[in-house]
DNA sequence: ATAATTGTTTAGGCTCACCTAATATATTTT
DNA sequence: AAAATATATTAGGTGAGCCTAAACAATTAT
């Protein structure tokens, strides 16, 4: 059994191993907001669990047992934001903090339960994919629109879900999940991108924006 | 914002205190599981806070502020539980544990949209009532079945909640809430109480068992 | 009324998860 | 290559929430 602060620990390490290469003391404190010096203690303690290396200086890397509770977590998270979006009606910039709380109640009866309540569903509102009972995802050919090119069209997949104003900044442009939009000019002075999408008129987006959005061949 | 143990012992003392006159410190330790001078240091903790008045060697009650804290627990909790059970098909005596867990997520929206989602229930499914948003409870005029007289026709209107093998002994027996039944006979000797379901053929209950049913006029 | 029992509080200690400050290592700049 | 900078670790400290043991208060039995 693990206590909050572990869990939330393993969590922000798997969360910057899919962003990047490695998992630095100093980008997880950032992440938890806390101080590099309590997570290099939180990191000899998993290590001492067997659940993630670390190599000091050089970052974290999760063992199996570490990355199946990380999957473990990941799941619960996106289910109940799928459950708070779908059947609550919250929206879905508000569901994250919320979430954030329930993916810490341990029952697996209650995940596979809810799993089964809401339809087995594979991605969550933010178009981010459910780890399934075994900790399996469904993985999907996506890249980030900011690579996009002229003349591409595409579906948006998904939306990094960390920063809830790119979320509201999303609905008020009438982008969501699922969205097709094609690419008519891309910017090189400050990396703006021109799209269309598919119904409705054309606007300009910030390479900020364009770079937290997954999209798919359309 | 209070902490999880602060929640747990504000609702151990109002639980204490709607069972009988006081919320002794060895009574509060037993039902957290804890030790009586842990819980004579939350006591002062919390009576700083002003959430209860603790008259050392005299038990503790909740200030107004501190019922209307464990009633939005209490609140928190039989939604859940509700949740559990006619959402996602938990049998009633499995929710505790898990409901304990969930009553600790703080997020007011996401208990007003929950009681919402559920049609507004004014009882969980062990009978017990849900305060609304205001801390209001809606009450009946019940009577515990052990209290009964041979020739009595009662409705089971709600089951204590804390023991589970209770709960398992009553679904065993076909016996649930709203089931409708008269009391045949009671014997002096051992409490026992030979009741008759208004469908189905006469057994005797324990005074244990009848004890925990509260009923009301049939 | 005194003694024994039961329950409560106080005193002092422990662990967990954090912190700051100091030190060590790695990386980047000059 | 040396110096400056960025990052990580170690050392030592803090508060929360628990603990045990001892002192204290109230209740019950003799």
């Amino acid at each position: 059994m693990l206590t909050r602060s572990e869990e939330d620990h393993i969590k922000a390490v798997y969360a910057l191993l899919q962003e990047g290469e490695s998992a630095f003391t100093k980008d997880i404190a950032e992440r938890l907001r806390t101080k590099a010096s309590s997570v290099t203690d939180m990191l000899k303690k998993l290590s001492g669990k067997n659940l993630l290396k670390h190599e000091p200086y050089y970052g974290a890397k999760l063992t199996s047992k570490g990355r199946a509770i990380a999957l473990q977590l990941v799941r619960r998270h996106r289910l109940w934001e799928t459950f708070l979006v779908e059947r609550l009606g919250f929206g879905w910039d508000e569901v994250h903090e919320v979430a954030e709380q329930m993916e810490h109640v341990a029952n697996d009866k209650l995940i596979d339960k809810l799993d089964e309540y809401l339809g087995h569903p594979h991605f969550d509102p933010h178009g981010d994919p459910i780890p399934d009972k075994h900790g399996k995802l469904r993985t999907r050919k996506t890249k980030r629109l900011n690579t996009c090119k002229p003349g591409e069209s595409v579906r948006i997949a998904a939306v990094s879900e960390t920063t809830d104003g790119l979320l509201r900044l999303l609905d008020a442009k009438g982008l969501r999940i699922g969205t097709t939009l094609s690419v008519q000019d891309v910017h090189a002075f400050d990396g703006s991108m021109d799209i269309k999408p598919q119904r409705g008129s054309a606007f300009s987006l910030s390479k900020d924006v364009s770079h937290h959005l997954q999209v798919e061949n359309a």
